[in-house]
DNA sequence: CAGTTGTTTTGACAGACTCAAAACAACTGC
DNA sequence: GCAGTTGTTTTGAGTCTGTCAAAACAACTG
């Protein structure tokens, strides 16, 4: 690839997408970006340990923050499987849903049949605003599904 | 109320509940039903306060492990809103959704328009066998909304 | 009423996350 | 470029929620 002046890396990419929300550009969020693009539905603790892989000098408590940062300006999505820490996701704003293996933790994304706002109008708001809505279907994937199937005792 | 021999007291409904879900009956898993019954969404801890009323004697670990015992079997369902801890509640299987305010972590209950399962058919389910569903509405509440409003500035 | 089985207590412990203050780096204007 | 302001990150301690294991105990069976 060759990269005239005009042309953007990938870091410049992350670095305008987290100076457009609002945020000082770090390299220590650059990272967490990056890290977020590649690997979905990571925890803070994952973050973690693949920032430290190329900063090694990040602590713990800085990814905190930093993810914390993110999802109050919209650049990422937190989500709260049960039995699971937190997990991050840069997919933002085109309402897709999540598949949650109870067997192994396992999760993927999932589009929602109607593409706007799916259950995102209830029967009765009582009074609420609605931001937001989180759809998490749980159930068994292939493999858990396969390795269980047997105990049919 | 004068109950006659054939009558049942709402301890004895609670009884055969847990018996009907194949399990042991015992004072702290009445107290702790009871509990979720007249106050729904409450966490482990204001479980553990609520029974303690009445058991003094009840542990903290005895209710996690009952409020275990109660989703594993299905009498419970267990959600995990973001921001704050597990929180249980007995109205299960009529397929129903939740409302969080951002504000002030108030939960409220929603029937859902489509009664039968809403989004509980993903567009693409990756081979997973979905078992269930969490709707979660993340919004402000009326008082929040009122709160927030004049800080227009 | 005794035996078996499952529950609860007790106490230690782990994981996820937060708080506060000092050291530090990014963006502003000069 | 360079200093100042503002916000970020580090450091270190600490909190809260929830888990594990073993012994004491209570509920259901016959």
């Amino acid at each position: 690839m060759a990269l005239g002046p005009g042309s953007q890396t990938h870091a410049d990419v992350l670095r305008s997408t987290i100076r457009g929300a609002g945020l000082k550009v770090t390299a220590p969020r650059v990272a967490v970006l990056d890290v977020l693009q590649h690997a979905p539905h990571s925890s803070a603790e994952q973050v973690f340990a693949e920032v430290r892989k190329s900063l090694s000098g990040t602590s713990a408590q800085a990814v905190y923050g930093i993810l914390a940062a993110f999802t109050g300006a919209g650049l990422v999505r937190r989500f709260d499987p049960p039995d699971s820490p937190a997990l991050f996701e840069c997919r933002v704003g085109d309402n897709h849903h999540h598949l949650a293996c109870i067997g192994c933790g396992l999760i993927q994304d999932v589009d929602c049949v109607i593409r706007e706002a799916p259950c995102l109008t209830p029967s009765d708001d009582s009074g609420f605003t609605i931001f937001s809505a989180e759809v998490t279907f749980n159930g068994l994937c292939r493999t858990c599904q396969s390795n269980r199937a047997p105990q049919t005792a």
